[in-house]
DNA sequence: AACTATTTATAAGA
DNA sequence: TTCTTATAAATAGTT
């Protein structure tokens, strides 16, 4: 029950460095939620640890879910007022989503953040993406409402001048 | 000097939040650098505030410039070597890299973390691009060593199977 | 920006 | 592994 004050230096001992990432992972997301309550301030963090354990990244996948759900089970019309009525609204959703996605990368290829972030921005297939969590049936989903609500960002920012009006309204 | 004990809750009064947050990200990017430190696992923050102040990324352009910097001065034997001998080092420069710029949003257009990922993966022109600490000439440099190295990893994945050989060696 | 009473995080041990 | 606890570290309120 002594604690020493800590040498900050690599852990050699693996078993150790292991422990003490698990629990200060969990430390430090806690802080980055504190923040995020606290003073409003929307935080992401990613963990790039061996090239054999997938990228990590915060918040989590299950959060996004939830996120998601919430926009799918709005009725249309409450959709197209939450976009219209606050961009934000919309925008944080994105945001959101977007930081909460984890890609289970390809082994031994490296690269890993910016694989993570190609395949959120660019790639059209999101095959290779898994969860830390266990939900495998959410890809397919995630996938389908990011297209969705890019799309209406896109209308957004075409007509970003006009007052609304003309937003395709198809889910 | 009485603590109080904090009630986790948005903070409505504007000056304090921002103290708050000050002091409170310092600790949270603190600890990052001991998870770094301590346990070898890469690590990247993302702040997003106001759409009025810009995204902030952790680690630094700062350390950036100092990773690309160590690459540049390499002799270009060297170079090679170290991109054939270990793909990791190579690897690890770049998504340190990625991870240390930060991007000047265009002010109250939101999408903020989609910009700053895309302006880093997909954007030729960086224009657009400051840092939190006083760099105003890195922008140029960074730009010019992301593509190299790019293209050097290009080079890489598409002789992968083969054994080296035939690398490209202008830089 | 600096201080300090307190709360919070955590290194070892159980 | 999870729980406990002594101690180190972070920080809210104040100057």
């Amino acid at each position: 029950m002594v604690r020493k004050k800590v040498n900050y230096q690599f852990i050699a001992d693996e078993c150790a460095r292991k422990r003490t990432f698990k629990k200060r992972k969990i430390g430090l997301l806690k802080k980055a939620s504190e923040l995020q309550t606290l003073c409003g301030v929307e935080t992401c963090a990613i963990f790039s640890n061996s090239t054999d354990s997938p990228l990590e990244v915060w918040p989590s996948p299950h959060d996004a879910y939830q996120v998601v759900e919430r926009f799918r089970n709005l009725a249309p019309e409450k959709q197209t007022y939450n976009m219209m009525d606050g961009e934000n609204l919309l925008q944080k959703n994105i945001t959101i989503m977007k930081g909460k996605l984890v890609t289970e990368e390809k082994k031994n290829q490296g690269l890993r953040i910016e694989q993570f972030m190609r395949k959120l921005l660019i790639d059209e297939s999101l095959d290779h993406v898994s969860s830390l969590v266990d939900l495998k049936d959410l890809n397919l989903l995630l996938d389908d409402s990011i297209e969705l609500v890019e799309k209406r960002v896109e209308d957004l920012e075409h007509s970003s001048s006009n007052p609304v009006a003309g937003g395709n309204k198809s889910v």
